[in-house]
Order: C-alpha cells, then structure tokens, then sequence
DNA sequence: CTCCCGATAT
DNA sequence: ATATCAGGAG
C-alpha cells in the first residue's frame, strides 16, 4: 500500500474530524510560546496553561523573564514536573536570547537547538507556530505513538520518526500532521484504551483489529 | 541507559 | 498502585 497516499487518507479524514486543529498551548510572544513548549514536556498542556496564564500576563519577553530569580520562578511553576530544570532551562534561554541573538527568538532550527532544554521537538513547535517555518515535523510521545500504530514508523528514534514521517508527507502539511495526530491521539487513540470503534482511521490502522 | 520528579486518570 | 502526560540532557 501506498504510503504517500495512506497519509493523505490521514490528512483528509483528521482535518474533517480537527478542522480547527492548533495548539492549544496558551501563548502571547514567540518567547512565551519557547517556555510554554520548554513546560509542557511529559505534561499536559491543561497543566502548563494553567500554570502559565498568569505568569505571561506579567511576563512577556525574555528580558520580563530575566528580572525573575530561578527560585522566585521555580515557586510559579512548582506544580509541573521537573520543575527545578525546567526553570533553570527557561531563565538561560532568556539569558542566552538577550546575549546571542538580540532579545529575539531565534527564527532557524540550527540556532534554536542551542537552547538548554530546546531540541527538534520544540523548536519545531516555535518554527511552525510562532514564525510559519516548516522546518520539520514536531514528534511527541502522541505522534510517536500514532505513526507506530498505524504502521507509519517502527523506529523509537523520534529524528527517525520524523524523517519517516517527512518522506510522505508534504511539506505544507508538516506543521498540520504534527497538530491532527496529537489531537487524535489525546481523544480517540489514547495511549492506554485507544477507541477503535470511535476512530475514523480505523479501517486503514493495522492496530484496529476491530 | 538514567535522571529530572508533579498532577491526574484508571 | 501504576501509567501517562505536546522531552531533553548527561
């Protein structure tokens, strides 16, 4: 089978079931959207949002984040895991973005990944929300999951993955493939009781033994 | 591979 | 009690 035209099937039937996919990390600034995704690592976005609202009424740019102390902001967010790193990780991002690249997010994957705590995955998000770029395909532990079960990727790799994931999909749709798989995967093909019965996908999913 | 290390659903 | 949640670094 096709697998050029299987992710197509996926596209049309997701964007009919998601036709308002995004993320729905809450964000203002490019930098918020940097720690917003920095947070939402092995959490839910529910969590982070909850979290972050009022601190990004206050807090805007990194030079708002740098007049925090890592311990006054660690006490804002000390109801996400691996606070004490993710804290640590946003205050040098802001450190780093004042120092090497003028106050602003970087705009390349190759400057992005400098960032402590920042990888594919995030920078991937920041690219494609916050500046348009496709340079990639954010895989998260949804998307990992998803392109195993539909027989998409095998690799635990999630570079692998992507690059899987890249070969068959057009570049335009880099960005919306990442979005409806992870909606998909948070309501439907969850990663405990996936409802097959439920899943508009379920006749092409070699996982749907329905 | 381990560490980071909280909230929530089941 | 345990698995899982928009991962990344050492």
């Amino acid at each position: 089978m096709d697998t050029k035209k299987q992710m197509q099937t996926i596209i049309r039937r997701l964007k009919k079931e998601y036709p308002k996919s995004k993320t729905e990390l809450f964000y203002g600034t490019p930098f918020q959207l940097l720690t917003a995704t920095i947070l939402s690592a092995q959490t839910t976005d529910v969590l982070v949002n909850r979290v972050t609202e009022p601190i990004f009424k206050k807090y805007k740019t990194a030079n708002d984040f740098l007049k925090l102390t890592p311990e006054e902001l660690e006490k804002m967010i000390k109801s996400i895991n691996y606070y004490k790193t993710k804290a640590k990780n946003i205050l040098s991002c802001a450190a780093i973005i004042k120092e090497r690249f003028s106050t602003e997010v970087p705009k390349t994957m190759q400057d992005l990944i400098t960032l402590p705590g920042v990888a594919r995955k995030t920078a991937n998000i920041v690219l494609s929300e916050a500046y348009g770029i496709n340079e990639g395909i954010a895989v998260d532990t949804h998307v990992k999951r998803l392109a195993a079960r539909l027989g998409i990727s095998n690799n635990t790799d999630p570079v692998k993955i992507e690059q899987d994931l890249m070969k068959i999909t057009k570049k335009e749709n880099w960005q919306l493939v990442s979005n409806l798989l992870i909606y998909h995967g948070r309501r439907v093909c969850d990663a405990k009781k996936p409802r097959h019965s439920d899943c508009v996908l379920a006749d092409i999913c070699p996982s749907a033994d329905i």
